[in-house]
DNA sequence: GTAGGGTTAG
């Protein structure tokens, strides 16, 4: 046997021909490995061929190289389907969209259909370019379909949320006969929309002892967590015996998107002490838990851990998003500006976070300078700028905005769009216009949007349709107690007392409790948290004597309770409950008992701040000299100077 | 040999 090797000219890749009776050619392309094989002795022709068709790999000439490979045949040196699954794999992470299509056709070539390992790198390679059509395609030509190629197409459907397109496949797998794997169930399993969903495919995992797998573990720990099942979560998480890093990931992911922030910073420390390093998509889910709770110290902290990965995108997004909920608008601005990568969503955080604390002019200049970058808005930018306008009752702009955002990005409104229209129109004092606008509503209004309207008729003082506007909300939402209690304020005023009464019993027979006005703030990285009517906190005593002084300093320079507004309790506290001891005040009290003289007051709260509370804050502001931000669920006010960032228009 | 789990705006 004789051996000869042939030296490129790059020196990158070598082969070996071997004559006698195998020809073995081995190239190094970009890494991976590519083997030619034929069955006979090679000539000087196929090591030319094999030498030119290396260059031409090499140069990522894949045209004229597979144009070789056509000559290579002709010669009787076949690749074989290692070799193209190798061609295909260099395309993958060249992202040669082009030159994959190119190997495609190459293979399909007169009608012939490729053997089916190759097909299945072939969908996965249209999959990870995002050409889902084209994936499917060549899905539904093949002959016989084994679970990879089902999982594959399921996996892609679930990972690019057509849910129902990845469970209808899911059925049409079962009715093919084909048994779901481990593969199957873990990328199936995001694609549920329901509990039901869930438990069957629970049920098919235990049946068929697939639930030890690690991978179909943390699928089905995230989501139960998604699906708002924290206990379910859990207990799988509970049962397992070794976890991994990206096990933590899933369960500290899904207690903080799912409101139950202190959950998850409670198993982020679980998951240090027992010797983890958390990562980007852990520092992501501990973020957007400070997030949750407005834990500006918290989320500095975890600001140190992320300098490493100071260009990671997600993370950055996280982080402006924690510094605008925080209400720390300087900190925002200074990681945005930084980004060197910005996709819609850190355009679409920044400019939510400039509407929500107050900044609407600025937001609508970052969202010309998002224009002029070239990145495409989606729906969601359009509701932060028409969220801008709404709260600076900027009525042409939003107009403009909310006429063009089909014309312009083709862009159809829907609810979230109409209802800040709806807000905007209304406390300008066009209730008659927003009605319009709701009744030409393409989508069905919900208990938001109605509740929208009964927020402007509020601050419109209207009464007949603030009280319809709160009808509509209780058929819709009827366990929605701040709305009962503004419709028996309404009936009050007007001496309705049998509506009245009639309110309070339906309240009553259907255990419907108003949710208690909270507030929180951030002392020491500790959360102290002042409940109406809940005196448990141990300082209370002595934070209440601080009020009653404040208060009677605050009187002798004008103070005057706001009493007299009916409907200002409007999804806020309750006028029965003591405007005096609200929640707010009583944590801006132990603020400023606590928290040294230059540092900004940041409350977080359960409900809307009520007038009286937004105007003892700015007092409070100016004869304290401090900066004050309060955090209701809508928006933020930041105090300084007895001023309030929005204007007093909220 | 080819397929699978965790992270960001509303």
């Amino acid at each position: 046997m004789s051996k000869f090797v042939l030296r490129l000219p790059e020196l990158l890749g070598y082969f070996m021909v071997e004559t006698m009776k195998s020809v073995t050619a081995k190239l190094k392309l970009f890494g991976p490995v590519l083997t030619l094989r034929c069955s006979y002795s090679s000539t000087t022709d196929q090591a030319l061929l094999l030498n030119e068709f290396t260059r031409l790999c090499y140069q990522r000439d894949l045209p004229r190289a597979l144009k070789v490979m056509d000559s290579l045949q002709s010669h009787g040196l076949w690749a074989d389907s290692a070799a193209y699954s190798e061609l295909i794999k260099c395309c993958l992470s060249h992202r040669a969209v082009y030159e994959g299509n190119l190997i495609c056709r190459h293979l399909y070539r007169n009608g012939h259909q490729p053997m089916m390992f190759l097909v299945n790198v072939l969908i996965n390679m249209y999959v990870k370019f995002n050409l889902l059509n084209d994936a499917h395609q060549l899905f539904d030509q093949m002959p016989q379909r084994y679970v990879i190629s089902w999982t594959t197409m399921i996996s892609a459907y679930s990972k690019c949320k057509l849910h129902q397109k990845a469970l209808e496949l899911l059925v049409l797998m079962l009715r093919d006969g084909v048994r779901p794997n481990v593969y199957t169930y873990s990328s199936v399993l995001r694609a549920c929309n329901g509990m039901s969903d869930v438990r069957m495919l629970h049920c098919g995992i235990i049946k068929e002892g697939l639930e030890s797998d690690v991978y179909v573990r943390s699928a089905l720990i995230d989501v139960f967590a998604k699906l708002g099942e924290p206990e379910d979560a859990l207990s799988v998480f509970d049962e397992m015996v070794t976890g991994d890093a990206i096990v933590w990931n899933s369960i500290i992911g899904g207690f903080a998107q799912n409101s139950k922030s202190d959950v998850a910073l409670e198993l982020f420390k679980r998951m240090k002490r027992a010797g983890f390093i958390a990562e980007q998509a852990t520092l992501t889910s501990v973020l957007r838990a400070c997030t949750g709770l407005a834990l500006l110290e918290l989320g500095m902290q975890a600001h140190v851990h992320i300098v490493k990965y100071d260009q990671d995108l997600i993370l950055n997004n996280a982080l402006v998003d924690m510094y605008c909920k925080c209400g720390s608008l300087e900190d925002a601005r200074r990681v945005f500006s930084q980004m060197k990568e910005r996709d819609v969503i850190a355009w679409s955080t920044m400019i939510s976070g400039l509407a929500q604390n107050g900044y609407s002019q600025e937001a609508l200049k970052l969202f010309e300078s998002m224009k002029s970058s070239g990145t495409k808005p989606n729906y969601v930018t359009i509701v932060g700028v028409l969220f801008a306008c709404s709260h600076a009752g900027l009525l042409e702009d939003g107009w403009y905005y909310f006429r063009s955002m089909k014309k312009l990005y083709g862009i159809d409104p829907v609810r979230e769009h109409y209802g800040c229209m709806i807000d905007l129109l209304g406390k300008a004092g066009k209730l008659d216009d927003a009605v319009k606008l709701l009744n030409e509503m393409e989508c069905e209004p919900d208990a938001v949007t109605w509740r929208t309207l009964l927020g402007a008729c509020r601050v419109q003082g209207n009464m007949v349709l603030a009280e319809y506007a709160a009808k509509k909300v209780i058929e819709l939402d009827p366990e929605d107690a701040g709305t009962y209690t503004v419709l028996s304020n309404i009936y009050a005023n007007s001496q309705k007392w049998d509506s009245v009464e009639e309110i309070r019993t339906r309240m009553r027979d259907s255990g419907i409790k108003k949710e208690p006005g909270c507030s929180w703030i951030e002392v020491n990285k500790k959360i102290h948290a002042f409940i109406i009517g809940d005196d448990s906190h141990p300082q209370i005593i002595q934070v209440k004597r601080e009020l009653n002084q404040l208060i009677h300093i605050l009187i002798g320079i004008g103070y005057v309770s706001e009493t007299n507004f009916v409907l200002q309790d409007l999804e806020g506290e309750q006028m029965e409950d003591s405007l005096r001891h609200h929640s707010e005040k009583l944590a801006l009290v132990f603020g400023l008992m606590t928290l040294p003289s230059e540092k900004v007051i940041r409350i977080r709260k359960n409900l809307r701040i009520c007038g009286d509370c937004h105007v003892f804050c700015k007092l409070v502001s100016k004869l304290e000299n401090r900066s004050i931000v309060i955090r209701d669920p809508i928006r933020y006010h930041h105090f300084q100077d007895g001023k309030c960032s929005c204007g007093d228009y909220w």
